[in-house]
RNA sequence: CGCGGGGUGGAGCAGCCUGGUAGCUCGUCGGGCUCAUAACCCGAAGGUCGUUGGUUCAAAUCCAGCCCCCGCAACCA
């Protein structure tokens, strides 16, 4: 079946959306309409993580009930991803019914399974702090600033990670993507060589949360809470087909979860255990993704230096920030936000390189050839430099198509390969000097040929960037009187006659 | 012996897995073009790819040691 699923982490509604939540956000949004272009039934699903003891404090504090309160903030961060044009195709919550009854379904046959049992945590608390501290944390007896701690006996339920742990390790030393990138399945693999305790997963000391079956003293903690948003909101219980669909099977599981390297080890350890041991297939593969410092800076809501999505892209543009998250770093690896590389990227990218031969070449068209493109069909071998361009794009198509190289996220490789391409046929039109053939009416032919090819290269280009800047792109699609056609599209040769329209800049320089 | 990431021309990055002309953006200097968004194109200067040693015909790339920088309490992707 030709479905795909991409999943980002649910948000937790203690903060508001900013650059870190976008960056992951975006990413999986790419990814979304990349499979789509394809042609894949996509699911992409994005929401919020609503239970804990913090929300429910934040509510008191702001005088209000935990549901109204994850009410506004859960809709603070759907709005946000619309504004953003994000083309999620569902958003879960973690107080919706759906979700709880597949936790409460799921813990089930974890409890009978015999891998949940009551038990006793122990911790070292700090009153002051209201926080536990494990052994290796304390310095001195002590908290790291000093203050006295406690020991604590809490009655928890305790899940059996343990017995998994082997299972887990097998599958991801047989599943070499698994978790990337490299350097992070590393790392979790030699977390595993460690010895790995058994999991608390529920709470006394709070109530907002889900009941733990049968002893509603406890609340189910957020391990097996939040992480199962990704089986709940393909509903199981009350639609087994379209979970099967989407979700896969053992053979050919689906799910690609894009997290931040802090939650790694929740999905790479934790969450492929529940699922053993509740009997499911395991995600495709987990994808964590580095963090961005902004200007230099630990990015921080007490320095006050957060990105906010919605107030800088009005100002600058929603796909100069995609582009630049994407183009300016590598995934996987952290990054500096810094406004003079934003915008010397989109300066040297959008405006300059493809903004510019967009204009450019639409003007020519425009003057000199009544507008009309794609008139003839281009033959490519009658000129090296056309030939290279060409060979070029072929080669850039095929690693596109593999899905290989973008559903590991490697994005930059073929943003590098498409400005690149853009660079030569900039080159190529002042090579053919298009405006002194227009000059001369023994080579309207050539004149002809030149145009087409530039155009046809802008087409290109433009099909494959759709997923990163898809304002700009349906611009330029509809400007070369073009429909973004899907995967058919993406071959030398298939633009459609057309009139083209020479409008305003594509993409202003930013100052 | 804690763990992880990184050290590539002035700045920021790619290349490293799958050894074999060191690449991109910006900046500097000189030139060209005039269709286009002060854009576009050409040329030049500038790197012993942190360091030492090893493997190899060949190492930025593989192996070993060493040095330096960053993150590892919380808010937080």
């Amino acid at each position: 079946m030709n479905s795909f699923y991409i999943t980002t982490p649910i948000y937790y509604v203690n903060d508001i959306p900013h650059l870190g939540t976008a960056y992951c956000t975006i990413a999986a949004d790419v990814l979304a309409r990349y499979e789509r272009f394809l042609g894949k039934d996509v699911y992409f699903l994005t929401g919020t993580d609503e239970h804990g003891e913090k929300i429910q404090e934040a509510a008191e504090k702001k005088g209000t009930t935990p549901q109204k309160f994850t009410d506004e903030v859960s809709k603070h961060f759907r709005d946000t991803w619309e504004k953003l044009n994000i083309t999620f195709d569902d958003f879960i919550r973690t107080t919706e019914d759906r979700h709880k009854k597949t936790v409460l379904n799921l813990i089930q046959k974890s409890l009978n399974k015999g891998d949940i049992y009551l038990g006793q945590y122990e911790g070292w608390y700090c009153v002051s702090d209201e926080t536990f501290f494990t052994e290796s944390q304390l310095v001195n007896g002590k908290t790291p600033d000093g203050k006295e701690v406690k020991k604590i006996k809490e009655e928890n339920y305790f899940f059996k990670l343990s017995k998994y742990v082997p299972l887990l390790k097998e599958h991801i030393k047989k599943n070499p993507d698994f978790i990337l990138p490299e350097s992070k399945r590393n790392e979790v693999l030699s977390f595993l060589e460690e010895e790995i305790r058994d999991l608390s997963i529920s709470r006394t000391t709070f109530n907002w949360g889900i009941p733990f079956p049968k002893n509603p003293k406890h609340v189910i903690y957020v391990w097996f809470d939040a992480l199962t948003n990704y089986v709940s909101a393909l509903d199981p219980l009350n639609n087994p087909k379209k979970f099967e669909k989407f979700w896969g099977t053992e053979k050919n599981p689906k799910a690609i979860h894009l997290v931040g390297k802090d939650i790694l080890r929740f999905h790479a350890v934790y969450w492929p255990c529940f699922l053993m041991s509740v009997g499911l297939p395991l995600p495709k593969r987990i994808f964590a993704h580095g963090w961005w410092t902004i200007e230099g800076q630990k990015m921080s809501k007490s320095l006050g230096n957060t990105i906010e999505p919605i107030a800088f892209t009005e100002q600058y543009g929603q796909d100069a920030f995609r582009l630049f998250l994407f183009r300016e770093f590598s995934m996987g690896h952290d990054g500096d936000f810094n406004l003079k590389s934003f915008k010397e990227r989109s300066n040297a990218d959008l405006a300059n390189n493809l903004g510019n031969l967009v204009s450019r070449t639409l003007n020519l068209i425009d003057k000199n050839r009544e507008g009309i493109v794609f008139d003839k069909p281009i033959d490519v071998n009658s000129d090296a430099a056309v030939l290279e361009i060409y060979n070029e794009f072929n080669k850039l198509c095929d690693l596109y198509k593999t899905t290989d190289v973008m559903e590991k996220f490697e994005f930059h490789k073929i943003l590098t390969d498409v400005f690149k391409i853009l660079n030569l046929v900039n080159k190529f039109i002042e090579l053919k000097a298009p405006w002194h053939l227009a000059k001369d009416a023994t080579k309207k032919e050539e004149l002809a040929f030149v145009l087409n090819a530039s155009a046809e290269a802008i087409r290109l280009s433009s099909l494959i960037l759709s997923p990163f800047i898809p304002q700009t792109v349906n611009e330029i699609l509809k400007r070369l009187g073009q429909e973004d056609s899907g995967i058919s599209a993406l071959k030398w040769g298939a633009g459609k006659k057309s009139k083209v329209t020479h409008g305003a800049p594509i993409f202003m320089r930013l100052q």
